[in-house]
Parts: C-alpha cells; structure tokens; sequence
DNA sequence: CTCGTTCTAATGTCAGGACATTGAGCCGCA
DNA sequence: TGCGGCTCAATGTCCTGACATTAGAACGAG
C-alpha cells in the first residue's frame, strides 16, 4: 500500500470497493492523515494507487464530496474541508442516538391503545378509512432525568407491539425488525411552552421552553409508517444537524 | 420521443445530460404524467429510449434517489415515492425562504459595527487573535409582523458591508456577491422563552416561546464565513426538513 | 396441493477509455 | 513592465462492456 492514504482493500471483502475508499478516507481525516486543507492527489494517481478504476475511486470520492468532507475544484484538485463537521441528521431515533453516545435511557409507557384511526391520522398516515393503528406515549428519561414525551400513531399491518416491547426498546428497532427499511421522514422542529399536562411528567415548570418535533416516516416501499409527535425539554436537548449545499 | 417519460434530451445543451434526464422526471413526477408507486422501466430499456449509455442513466436515477424521489429494489425495480415530499432543508437563509414564498420580507438594523472578535466569534470562525469581523443585530419583519430577531458575526475579509446593504437585502445575498460559495453549515436547532430584551422587540409577551437557531457557515474553500444566533416567534416559524437514510 | 428449486429480470458493482471544460500559471509580445 | 494568449493538469461528462447479486416468479417433485 504505497500510497498517500495509507490504506489498503480488500478485494475478497463483500463491502464494495467504492465502499471501502470512502471509509479509508474518512478514518484517514478523523485520524489526522490528511489534514484540513490539505490536497489530496489526483483521482487518476489515487486510482492507480489503489489498483481501482477511476470511476470507482470517483464514485468514491462523490460520496465524500457530498457528505460535505472534500471539496472539489475543478482544473485544480480536490481538497479536505475544514472539518469540524458533525455526521448530518440522521434518521434515526432518540432511543438509538442516545444508546449511541452510551447513555441508558429508560422508557415509561404511558398509554398504549389498537385502535380505529381517527380522520388525521388517517391523513397523515395515507390510510383508508377504518383502519387501525397504535397509538401511544411514552416519557423518556435519562440518568433518572425526563427527558422527551412522545406521543406516536404506527400503523399495524407492518409489526405488533405491546407495551413491554415500547418499555425495552426503542420504537424504530421494533419496525425494523419487523422488516421496515426506512427511507426518509419529513419533520418540522419548533417550540412551545410546557402546558399542565407536559410540565409535571417532564418535571419542569409549567411555562418552560419546549422544543416540539412532528416527524412522519416512509419506507422503501413508499408506505408511511409512523408519525408522532414529541416534546422535548429545551434545556436538554436540540437538534443539530450538518447542512450540504447540493 | 417515444418513451415513457415523455421527454427527450437536447445534446448540443451545456446542460450535462443526466441533469436534463433528472430534470425531466422530476416534471414527470410533479406533473402527474409518473404517478406516485408507479413502476418505471428498467435502467437498461430508459436508457436506450432515450439515446443515453446505462451508466448516464444511472447516474441521473441515483440523484433522485438520494433526494428520495425514487426507490430502486434490487432484483425488482425501481418506483416512484409516495410524493408529498417537500424539499429538503437548504442551505439558504431567511430572506431567501420568504422571498420565495412570496412574502415581502424587511430588515431593520439594530446594531452594526466592524470590531475586533471577541474569544468566542474567534473560535467559532477560526480567525486568529486580532481579527476583525462585523457584527450586527436585524429584526426581521413580514407583513409589518416581527418574526425574527438576529445576531451575525461576519469575517471581513470576504465581503464589504454596512447598515443600510443589511437593510435592504439578506446576508447571504450579499456573501454570495462578495464570491461566497456556501458549502455547509451546521446549525442547532432548539427553544427557549423570550427575555424582557427580546420580548418587545418581537412583539410578544415575556414568556412566550421562542425557536432558537446557531449557525456557521462554511464555504467551499473551507472557511467559516459567519456563525450566528436567531431566535424566532415559535408561532409564527419552524423548521420543516426531510431527512433521507443514505 | 405444497414446498423447495431453478430460472429470469432487474439493480449493483467494476473496468477502461475518450473527449470536454475549466483554472491557473507561464511566457512572449507590445 | 503589464497584459493577453497559450499550455497543462485536473476534474466533468459520457460511452461500451462485463459480471455479481438479489428478489420474485415459474416450475418441478414429492
């Protein structure tokens, strides 16, 4: 492996080759091999280097450019972008994000129901009319401390649920499991201030800042699967997220 | 042009071609003629209708799967989404939004002055010690309403500015003349309750809530150009998104 | 009639080549 | 010395071809 990233592939892995440059390159940035700034050699040279094509080497290098960690200039080079740059939002949920960053959130069921949809969950969900979904809420705490309340519509021809299922895990684990490949969800993010109801199960003042997030999932097949809308406490949580200029 | 979609591709345009090939099913989506879960032809047989090799086809499928338009399925094919998909969040500022929209946005300069940065500005735009940098206060008004309160800080070295550009247009109208190229940004988005300063100036009761947003601003030769705190009337504003899984 | 196997069609991956376009620096000419 | 044109190197676009992998349908045997 003489070559500038010091990273080598493995022709024999079942990750693709364009696969395993774009994760070579991004170990090398985050380990301090190429430096903000710096110019990486030429897609040809990187290609020869690597014994890759240079399609390959550019698909790789697209999926860099896009996720914001090169910039490329054309008649010029391509260059590593200032860093600092956080993984874009995800689609994922707060049970994973919070697992992920190795907290142990708890989850409380508060209600839990199967039952006929109402005429806007109907709506949201793109469902005919009588069907039925789940319909429930939870309080989320971590370290003991309420953290989120989160009140959910799922539609129920996709995974069953019960209540000791919504205690254990998080909501998107249970429907991929149950086969759901998400593909994108549409949400809004905004604030409000915390009513009666909201106030004692978060424990926080009635009239504190809240922040509000509507989200409505779809899968890979086009169906909506879930929506929900939560509450979260102003002072423990945000939303950050990393934009990209297409 | 005889082909399911209905449109035919220009070759002596300066448009690359698979831009043209995404344009023209994007029209085709919005407009019906592909109706939402309908199945398209296959890469090869689209291809050929249109005079395209597979792998130009393929490339104007994947941008439109990546912004969630599309569905493709191993081994099956490859469909519309469900539509009711907004765009995804830009890299775009306020002004650019409601004039978009239609509204007729106006900015009122609280506060201007070209100063030396503080530590805080100096770590967020990564400018060395004794940098100079503008930094203002706007109010921004829609339909004689106040919706947003907002605190820049400006590198210099980009751009020239002053009170009555900030008033008349949107910062990033007059970045993107200086030469600005935006790459990214990240942002955070989260909720807070209005403080006796910000309270008469958006024209709302102390306590009431407010949507709080950070950002800096990168751009394409990885500088950061300017970070910023907004907040805005959470009844009047929130951030719709749509996110898609990579 | 049911279940497992085979087959097929579609997307996923990869190669190698050709030419266009752009930016920047170099060089010569006025 | 300044400015314009030229050259070169890099990315941008597009092509042809090949094989792998997968999901689903058709088919066969029990």
């Amino acid at each position: 492996m003489a070559n500038q990233l010091g990273l080598s592939i493995d022709r024999s892995s079942p990750v693709p080759l364009y696969h395993q440059v774009v994760q070579g390159i991004e170990a090398a940035i985050h380990n301090g091999v190429l430096e903000p700034g710096s110019r990486l050699d030429n897609e040809i040279d990187l290609a020869a280097q690597l014994n890759l094509s240079r399609p390959t080497m550019r698909k790789a290098m697209d999926e860099l450019v896009r996720s914001g960690l090169l910039v490329r200039k054309r008649g010029v080079g391509t260059q590593v972008v200032s860093s600092q740059v956080r993984r874009p939002l995800e689609l994922s949920s707060l049970f994973d994000d919070l697992t992920n960053n190795g907290k142990k959130p708890t989850t409380q069921v508060l209600s839990f129901s199967h039952m006929e949809a109402d005429a806007a969950t109907l709506a949201a969900l793109q469902l005919p009319a009588g069907s039925k979904v789940y319909h429930f809420t939870r309080l989320r705490k971590v370290g003991g401390k309420p953290l989120a309340l989160m009140e959910n519509w799922v539609r129920d021809d996709i995974a069953t649920m019960d209540e000791a299922m919504l205690a254990a895990e998080g909501l998107y684990a249970i429907l991929r499991r149950g086969g759901v490949n998400f593909r994108l969800a549409s949400q809004r993010i905004g604030a409000m201030i915390a009513n009666d109801y909201q106030a004692p199960l978060l424990e926080a003042e009635p009239g504190s800042a809240l922040v509000t997030m509507e989200r409505t999932a779809v899968d890979d097949t086009g169906r909506m699967v879930e929506t929900g809308h939560h509450v979260y406490r102003a002072d423990s949580y945000s939303f950050e997220m990393t934009l990209v200029q297409r």
